[in-house]
DNA sequence: TTGTACGCGTTATCAC
DNA sequence: GTGATAACGCGTACAA
């Protein structure tokens, strides 16, 4: 059976809220009570009852993850991050794997909101930017964290890293390998990334003084399908481009296995690069030169800010990425 | 604020127990008063505390899933299944990203248990048949269903498919196509699947005749890496085999990869087959064949089992798989 | 068919 | 520092 405080306040000869004192640290306790509570708790093998909590406190010890993503790779590795940190505080974690069509995803927020009473929320793209849901999430006065948010970042705190400056980056890196003709796979405008990513390519073929062929964009929607589709139209361009940036690493492994198909040769005759989200791409194709995006300490992060405390100031914390180089080759002669 | 039963019972002008029946499905409600309990709940956006309820009351109207595997893919599928099952219970699925290697999974489980007071778990390989946890959960009487079990089959009810079966269903494929050196890499021993698996694929050669090359079977580990190590030695051998067959879409996605870095063309010098649990390979390498085999339906399934009610019998629930061939080439010419 | 009284295991409030 | 006692929101048992 399991044990309750009324047992351990029984085995440890104290009374019940004293009990409840060491279990939430409170101050105010005698060091030798505090000991022999302890021992009693780790005698009868305690586990303060959840529900209980909730029900009389104020706190639930449960955060949630709203995830809605395309990728199993982003979600799992949010998923590990957050859960990392929450260990740490005994919070459990709620992830509620969302459809991204999901008609109902609204009303399903507020039912978990409502019955179970979670401490506070973790949001990934593209949830952060919803209007609707940041607006019920603050009129009922819920405390939540967004990661990579795209506005309003004022609202809450956020862990983030820079986008632009990333995209930035790896589009010198292109143009210094030679490369003057490189198309970009974008991400679906409903993320905020996707818009920031693109800036960074176009701010640095601007600075390179060579001018953006509208032709070379074509818009993807985050999935390896959508990088297929977007290399194929890419490389059928009357002048394809001698180098391929996609926005994220499932559209570059999409634009890879259309290269292979058409007998194209990465490197060599094409060069391939793109936003390393989940390490997925990394592994699968060698050759491909990524921005890596630690995404697991950005949930770790998350969830670090989420449990700092109801009255912890709004804060914007900027994660480091790496540019992970695996193939310097420059276009292929004339 | 939060409405309450009282709220509602205030506006239904009914007593909080009938309200209490409403919401439970319970019988002797007048239609009438259920249909003004029910405008109620409507109109005040009501929803229960699970806190309060399973505090309450006999059930917590949550699960956990206990999901312990090295692919991401396979883990996103079996919480996307079995949410979906829950969701038309209004039973929330609490998911625990395990570590494979966590010395405190027997601890970290019964602190669930004891914590949260889950109606139920569901568990993967290989933890399905890990004792230490099966007695535990025994001991505490806790319901619980396995996805996958190798042994103790009529301990709990569980869903699976015939792995031997599908083993040997390809490897008859590999053998139809003139292919005689068939090598095959093997999942990690801890997962009961890999036996089975490699069982089918032991059978498939005695039936066509065909003498068992020890060599030809290497040991993987379920993920990317192990699999490119183990095509690295299998490829490397005296006389290399013609076809490799990988248990599970990592390794066989890592098979591939050593190929190309080899230079060696898929199709033709070589053919590569494989468990499919998680439709990543499928879709980065086309030429792949694969048993696919629909995780998410095996977590449906089993939450579906989950759910079914204390006293359902224990039953077996098998789910069907496909043989989806995408290559159909014979060994190369001598 | 409906309502009343009680208890679930914990935290909050306020005494001591 | 420590302890009684009243909540918290719901289901259960039993009465009406």
């Amino acid at each position: 059976m399991r044990a309750t405080i009324k047992d351990v306040s029984r085995e440890a000869g104290v009374s019940i809220k004293t009990v409840s004192r060491v279990l939430n640290n409170e101050r105010y306790v005698g060091a030798a009570t505090r000991a022999r509570v302890q021992e009693a708790v780790t005698l009868l093998n305690f586990r303060p009852s959840t529900a209980a909590r909730s029900l009389a406190g104020r706190r639930s010890f449960q955060i949630a993850l709203i995830c809605d993503n395309p990728s199993p790779y982003y979600v799992y590795e949010m998923q590990s991050g957050i859960r990392d940190r929450c260990e740490a505080d005994g919070v459990r974690m709620i992830a509620q794997p969302y459809d991204r069509n999901s008609v109902t995803l609204l009303d399903d927020v507020e039912s978990l909101v409502d019955a179970t009473n979670v401490d506070g929320l973790i949001l990934t793209p593209p949830v952060t930017d919803y209007p609707a849901v940041l607006d019920l999430l603050a009129r009922r006065g819920v405390r939540f964290v967004r990661i990579s948010p795209g506005g309003d970042v004022d609202l809450t705190s956020s862990t983030f890293i820079d986008n632009e400056g990333a995209a930035r980056m790896m589009t010198e890196h292109l143009i210094g390998l030679g490369h003057r003709r490189i198309g970009f796979i974008a991400g679906h405008p409903s993320y905020a990334t996707s818009a920031q990513r693109r800036n960074g390519y176009l701010e640095a073929l601007q600075t390179a003084g060579i001018a953006a062929d509208p032709a070379l964009t074509v818009e993807g929607s985050y999935d390896f399908a959508s990088g297929a589709a977007a290399a194929e139209m890419l490389l059928s361009l009357d002048v394809p481009p001698s180098a391929i940036f996609a926005s994220s690493d499932d559209m570059a492994a999409g634009a890879l296995t259309v290269a292979h198909r058409r007998g194209i040769s990465v490197p060599g005759q094409l060069s391939v690069a793109g936003f390393d989200d989940t390490a997925l791409a990394g592994f699968v194709w060698p050759p491909l030169t990524t921005i890596r995006q630690p995404t697991r300490q950005m949930a770790y992060q998350a969830a670090d800010l989420l449990l700092a405390g109801e009255d912890a100031p709004v804060e914007r914390r900027e994660i480091g990425f790496e540019l992970v180089v695996r193939d310097s080759t420059g276009p292929a002669e004339k």
